[in-house]
DNA sequence: AATATTTTTAGACTGAATCTAAAAGGCAGG
DNA sequence: CCTGCCTTTTAGATTCAGTCTAAAAATATT
């Protein structure tokens, strides 16, 4: 959980059990996995299901979207106030959303110039 | 393509593959997984990677978000018009999102009833 | 201290998606 | 109709994130 507080990434569970591991060297996959669901499930961190086969993990519990590159893959967190309203007026009560948009970050639209 | 296109379902590649040999018996995974990416990067149709771990696929190729529930995890297409322009005037030019929803549908709303 | 319960571990297992090398299909020019 | 060349398709092996399982370790209970 520290770990995750801390990060500025959004973590795979791969990486954070490689992460883990550094702090608690018998950590085992299994332990990461549970914990992460158990952390899902009680709201406090979100699984951002990855468009390459893998799951990223978010310390924020505050649902928002996120901005991932289609040249580097990096995950950019997006804050759309005005969307769970937006939400609610269309469709009524909901548990959670989960918004990814496909764009080209920054760094790589320089790269293309 | 006219399978997908009849289609009121969001087919899984391997539902599509069982479809598609009832009508081509030889025809392999492979294929199949091709066909689906090259009309995807065309943009005829939609991959909607799920939560249960394996793509879905929508014959639209208009952007819509998609409700999905909780309990029966039925797919349904749920259509904001707003969206894409909150997201051009916030973030710019972007080439796609996907929006998916958690929620209870109204049938199983009634059974838990 | 002995026993029961819970948590963790290591590694096997699963299944969607990808890769690969061989076979099949298409197509031009003879 | 044949031949050689290029593209597409096939069957099956491979990969890898995620799940499962049975044994070991840690923790709690008496």
């Amino acid at each position: 959980m520290h770990i995750i507080r801390e990060a500025d990434e959004h973590y795979t569970a791969d990486e954070l059990l490689k992460e883990v591991k550094n702090v608690m060297p018998t950590i085992s996959r299994a332990t990461v996995y549970n914990t992460l669901h158990y952390l899902v499930e009680k709201g406090e961190i979100l699984r951002i299901t990855g468009e390459d086969g893998c799951d990223r993990y978010d310390k924020s519990h505050i649902p928002h979207g996120h901005l991932i590159c289609r040249e580097c893959h990096s995950i950019r967190d997006l804050d759309l106030p005005r969307l769970p309203n937006m939400l609610k007026r269309q469709i009524g009560p909901y548990d959670s959303y989960e918004l990814k948009v496909r764009y080209l970050c920054p760094t790589c639209r320089e790269k293309s110039e």
